[in-house]
DNA sequence: CTATATTGCGCAATGG
DNA sequence: ACCATTGCGCAATATA
């Protein structure tokens, strides 16, 4: 009585399918009335069409026929759907890591690009006050204390709010 | 003779099937001989399970018959296989998309990298400059020609010599 | 409730 | 021969 139907149910338990294919070239049809388990192959099987005992090299058989409910297709197609389980599986993980990495990309873009406000800012701190320094010079004038204190820049050419001037290390 | 066997064709010929589907919960087992297109439906109709005449709020029946070889249901499927064709391309775009946007988000990273490197020599260079005018003014003289005096008590930790005074404005 | 969108799964063809 | 990948259909489920 029970034929062969069942298959997966590694996760949810899904629908049992009996598929019967035609080929779409082989216009072969014929009758089998399956009362439980339906299924139907053409007999036409080209049993090795080949006058010696090769090995089948550029044998030109169409089809070796897909042999339902034989054991040996039955094991193929489980394996082949496990391959594809895992492929599916991959694919989408691949997938998910690329959009992370672009959201770790836009992160970092804007630590950087926050980076480079900064060290503009010093940057064009620092012109200014070369500006001046030539002013005074072409001035002739010299007075007796500069528009900066020298011992700012020994100590520390950050003067912003927060002392952050250091590189990144992490990543 | 010709059943209904012709569904996409959209893209590339594939092998119509014909699949004939048992339910898992449903252990019925019926006879449905067919000569050509083979289906089997169930006969057991769960006719609407409620003693009251309400609109079957929780209404509790299993399945409405998925009726096989039905127009509508033909119909149905037809319409489904469209959208999920749809909804895969779009999926496949939106994954080549973000691959994308990594490798522009990957280049524009470089660019910033160099820029910060860029803006980093520029600004030493400066210091050092500045360095120099606050030691020759520490000094009391004032030399006629900028002499360098290797005497840095400010630990400047930078003396290229390579003279690479580019200035950037765009972005 | 009906229509479309998404998702998991199996099958088959194909590529390596 | 084997596994991996891919296109497609079906059905269940989610979303509108």
């Amino acid at each position: 009585m029970s034929k062969r139907l069942q298959q997966k149910l590694t996760s949810t338990d899904q629908s049992g399918v009996s598929v019967i294919q035609n080929q779409a070239h082989s216009s072969a049809s014929n009758s089998a009335g399956a009362t439980a388990g339906l299924q139907q192959v053409p007999e036409l099987v080209p049993v090795s069409p080949e006058g010696g005992g090769k090995a089948t090299p550029p044998s030109k058989m169409k089809k070796p026929i897909p042999d339902k409910d034989s054991d040996e297709y039955r094991q193929r197609r489980e394996r082949n759907n496990l391959a594809v389980k895992k492929s599916r599986m991959r694919s989408k993980q691949k997938a998910q890591d690329t959009q992370q990495r672009v959201n770790e990309l836009k992160e970092e873009n804007e630590r950087l690009e926050a980076k480079i406000k900064l060290l503009s800012k010093e940057l064009s701190v620092l012109k200014d006050l070369f500006l001046e320094h030539a002013h005074n010079l072409a001035d002739n004038v010299q007075p007796p204390a500069v528009a900066v204190a020298p011992g700012d820049l020994c100590t520390n050419g950050n003067n912003s709010s927060s002392g952050s001037s250091n590189n990144n290390s992490s990543q």
